[in-house]
RNA sequence: GUGGGUGUAGCUCAGUUGGUUAGAGCAUCGGAUUGUGGUUCCGAGGGUCGUGGGUUCGAGUCCCAUCUCCCACC
């Protein structure tokens, strides 16, 4: 994976890049969508690739991992082929799924020990077994196993967590580097800052993870529950410390508003949940602020969804219709939702690459930012 | 016609030997959701307890009448 810097903004810390992978570049900042399971839910790839042009798309190794399982995947020869994926996939390691969704699990030094939410069935994740795991799914860019400390822990817990984190990336590093990828396309490794909210923390996370001079740095256990300025000053810090010529991942990040002053500050990648899981609980982003699509006043209003919207659904369907699917839990409900969210996304970090071009890019988001968060 | 049962929130129902302001689930209406379990969580509105009498300090609860619907029998 090669990363190339091709425009920095005037005003602020704002950068625009291109990543170079076998499956093709990424222009950043960009906005990947999650796709669990290897699918970005209820979205075709051909409307990913062709109405929404998304980039690089994300998969997750503990969803993967245990469904369709690592005999599955390598049989079918990798992800990309198993899903008809052909542009580049980054895997999450699992260690934030570990922390969020399984409430049995034990961390150790040797690695990470969990129960299936699925059937209870327990398994371990180690740093080494889980670069092989991403090296089974295929991924483009492969995520370091960390902890992902909770926003409100306390020093001596964060402290003890980035302890592990650091063991871990070391084997994990060293492991990466000792294997070779499976499917004749290169495969790169970055690792991850953790620290939580204390400044000496992150410093030392971010001056850790810099010595091991790889393709680029992730921020992780960040909008974990701290509050968003801590999240915009830890940013900053490590932003500081971290290598320029390298991209910045701020991984599960966030709200319209969030990826805007993240990219100010320097920030070239970004995923989150939001533009399809809120997506699918009715709630629609915009330019103009959010819409909860299930809110009465929509009931009959046949305008279009987002007049200022990229995807063929904004002007296709109407608020009323949309609310009427939501309501009555179609799926197509989800799935149009899902898709203007994703577009909207999309078109974020399009138009913040073209304003950082033209190098305004801290005016034009000043402009913005604040009718990001309104609701309608 | 006779006997039995039933009637409490929009729906399905719970309400102790009669005792504060009658509850739940679903639905409705709002809010939350940040490296995804097609979720989950939080809040709000909504009831002259079928109707009319009676007993009682006090009735959704006991008594009488009446109406509704269901079942069985003639």
């Amino acid at each position: 994976m090669q990363f190339s810097l091709t425009h920095k903004d005037k005003g602020s810390n704002a950068r625009c890049g291109l990543i170079t992978t076998d499956h093709g570049m990424v222009e950043t900042p960009i906005f990947m969508p999650v796709g669990t399971v290897g699918s970005v839910k209820g979205i075709y790839h051909r409307d990913l690739k062709e109405d929404i042009d998304a980039q690089i798309i994300l998969g997750n190794t503990y969803h993967l991992y245990l469904r369709p399982g690592l005999d599955i995947l390598r049989e079918a020869g990798g992800l990309h082929k198993f899903s008809s994926w052909d542009r580049p996939i980054l895997t999450d390691s699992g260690g934030f799924q570990v922390f969020s969704l399984t409430p049995i699990r034990k961390l150790t030094e040797e690695g990470c020990m969990f129960q299936s939410h699925i059937d209870g069935s327990r398994h371990m994740f180690t740093p080494e077994n889980n670069v092989d795991t991403q090296r089974i799914i295929g991924a483009d860019i492969i995520m370091a196993l960390d902890e992902c400390c909770p926003g409100d822990a306390d020093y001596a817990y964060a402290e003890k967590s980035l302890d592990l984190t650091e063991k871990w990336l070391d084997r994990g590093v060293k492991h990466f580097d000792s294997t070779e990828p499976l499917y004749g396309y290169s495969q790169t490794f970055f690792p991850i800052v953790q620290g939580c909210v204390y400044r000496d923390l992150r410093t030392r996370a971010a001056e850790n993870v810099a010595r091991y001079d790889r393709d680029g740095y992730a921020i992780g256990g960040l909008a974990v529950g701290e509050p968003t300025e801590k999240m915009y000053e830890m940013l900053e810090l490590v932003h500081t410390i971290l290598p320029a010529d390298k991209p910045r991942y701020l991984m599960g990040v966030g709200t319209p508003a969030n990826i805007l002053e993240a990219i100010s500050r320097g920030v070239d990648m970004f995923d989150c949940v939001m533009p399809t899981r809120n997506g699918r609980n009715g709630m629609l982003f915009t330019w103009e602020g959010t819409i909860n699509i299930r809110n009465k006043k929509w009931e009959n209003d046949f305008s279009p969804i987002d007049v200022n919207g990229t995807s063929f659904v904004d002007t296709v369907y109407s608020k009323a219709y949309l609310r009427h699917l939501n309501i009555s839990q179609e799926m197509l409900a989800a799935q149009i939702a899902s898709e203007h969210n994703v577009a909207f996304y999309l078109d974020l970090v399009r138009k913040a690459r073209q304003h950082i071009i033209e190098g305004d890019f801290a005016s034009w988001k000043e402009a913005v930012v604040s009718k990001l968060d309104r609701r309608l």
